[in-house]
DNA sequence: GTTAGCACTCGACAAAATAGAGTGCTAACA
DNA sequence: TGTTAGCACTCTATTTTGTCGAGTGCTAAC
């Protein structure tokens, strides 16, 4: 038995239309679709065989039948056709997106806010990596008695931070000349090769202080990327609205999942080797989304790839609409950012 | 009618029993508690009179009695006693803040998750507030065309950045020499008192530049209190083990409420000027916050008040518990950002 | 002032009845 | 051979009904 045009097409519209309702779809629901000209046992027949083959399932006996993640899978290879925005959707996303771009956080912010919004699923946003910036300025602050604050601001206008602890014998007027030295040299340096580049040229000069710049180097290496305190989420609660999780133990357990946001950090991170990927039900490795489908894009800043984001909702997602959304998205960020980095 | 000090006891033990059991207590029940040697039946006849001023509510004629807000409030007021700690509770505490305080950040979120974990409940946490550090350094750091960045080092290892529009004419030779002049004069001032003697001191030196150091005052003034986003929240899933919040509906109401964290952010704000507050369901401003009751505390740093950090949880807390949790984890809060500050 | 007794109320729960959606199979049809 | 009408059957969801028990308020007696 294989997949003729017509069972395609039968899987098709149960595919949507389980996608609209939530609900079991019967043979007489399809044999009464525009387009079908065949009666519901004929139907009926068909789906028989379709659910042989794996594509559907059935709840119970006497239910109508729902789509495995198997049929989701085909669907979203090989069915689905991508949903263009509407008005509305595009004007709640230029809302969200307009105006005071000056910081990159308020911008992924905003862009979790707007991708929820429009979508009514769960948004996560993870913030560009360092990599392909470019250094502007280190300085080294001391603190309390052997600890000093590592200072780095790139190109984009970003300044991450953190404590790094000094040698007691050290005092501030070498912190500062360490502070000018760095910059000068490594001025315009991409981050990511900041860190060889230190080993590369610095180790002769500076012989003794060799553990003291290690621990620089790692500073600069550890924050080229974001934390897991730096995605952005939004909308978690949307999924309450769904008939998936009007029940309290699953929605608990997939908020819980998500309120650590490591667990998303760890998805976006993968993801951002792709320009695009979905995941659907158990090929989610996670457990607690097994019931859910997740959406990813990466948005880049030239040809260069940034961060990436998603959305994540029930295996039963309008796919269509969500890749449209994401796409749509993937391109404003990347002329956001690029505008933030190069002019204006 | 009056308050004799048998209704208050019996009050009490209804207010108790209801706090552990989460369903109306009846007159059955109070009776054969240990300390009251009455029957039912005089229960039930003191019981409508609590009903009558107030203290009780009764869901339907036939359920057992519910305490009222107000009964809570007399509760906190005058009769509840504070729960020790467990050795158990306070293993968990300390398990969260051993170790690697290197980032303020870090004690803050640790902090949200001691708390939660402890008590059950849903847990918020403020950062500290920079108008009592004291400044280590100020950089100025050019981006693009007519743009910088300021990066604000403060005594306690805190940097704040923001991205400040700067004249045309302006280049980044001028720019350090602004940040140096500004580190030089205004080292180890207090936050919050560099906007004001930067109006009053500098304005005559550098007139032109007036618009411009008038919009670093700006950023450091408005750096010093912390952000939304700062906010750390954790356990708002905890909600969903109270019976109170088995209803999807209500669910969704209570989690939508905490996940923008602007709200959160606000309560903090308005606590931070006590050391401790209590409020009761109704008395929330908040609609969402209603079945609910916020428990907060304020740490310090010397007499400084530094923050607020709370517990929000179904008006029927444990709120004995809640507070000994609240005070003992004040302290260490203190402690730990005094060392941070001051010496090791 | 306290208590035993009692009729009454009301929700929770379980069992039973009903409705309806959907199926699989068979036999007839084109 | 593929399609379809017809029909008996299955299974869930919903409604109805009945029962149980916790709890109350009131009265009368102690």
């Amino acid at each position: 038995m294989e997949l003729d045009a017509r069972k395609l097409g039968i899987l098709k519209a149960i595919i949507d239309e389980y996608i609209m309702s939530a609900s079991p779809v019967g043979s007489r629901a399809i044999s009464k679709l525009e387009g079908f000209h065949l009666s519901s046992a004929t139907i009926r027949n068909e789906m028989a065989d379709l659910e042989e083959l794996g594509y559907l399932e059935q709840p119970h006996t006497s239910a109508g039948r729902v789509p495995s993640d198997k049929a989701y899978r085909l669907y979203v290879d090989q069915m689905m056709q991508k949903a263009a925005l509407s008005e509305d959707e595009i004007k709640i996303i230029r809302a969200h997106m307009g105006a005071k771009l000056d910081e990159v956080e308020a911008v992924m912010k905003q862009t979790a806010q707007a991708l929820s919004t429009v979508t009514h699923y769960t948004a996560m946003v993870m913030p560009p990596m360092l990599s392909a910036n470019r250094l502007r300025h280190i300085q080294i602050v001391p603190l309390r008695e052997g600890r000093a604050l590592v200072v780095i601001v790139t190109t984009a206008g970003f300044a991450r931070d953190v404590v790094i602890r000094v040698p007691e014998d050290m005092d501030s007027y070498e912190l500062e000349r360490i502070s000018r030295m760095l910059t000068e040299r490594f001025y315009d340096c991409r981050m990511d090769h900041i860190g060889e580049r230190v080993v590369a040229e610095m180790s002769s000069e500076i012989r003794d202080r060799g553990a003291f710049l290690g621990s620089i180097v790692e500073a600069i290496e550890h924050k080229i990327e974001p934390e897991t305190s730096n995605v952005q989420l939004s909308g978690a609660t949307n999924m309450l609205h769904y008939p998936e999780y009007s029940d309290v133990n699953k929605a608990k357990t997939f908020l819980a999942a998500v309120e650590g946001r490591s667990m998303l950090y760890d998805m976006l991170k993968r993801a951002s080797k792709l320009e695009f990927s979905i995941t659907i039900g158990n090929e989610n490795e996670d457990e607690s989304f097994k019931d859910c489908s997740i959406v990813t894009a990466t948005y880049r800043i030239g040809d260069e790839p940034m961060g990436s984001f998603g959305i994540i909702g029930p295996t039963r997602m309008n796919y269509g609409k969500v890749l449209s959304v994401l796409e749509f998205m993937r391109r404003s960020l990347s002329e956001i950012l690029s505008n933030d980095l190069d002019d204006e």
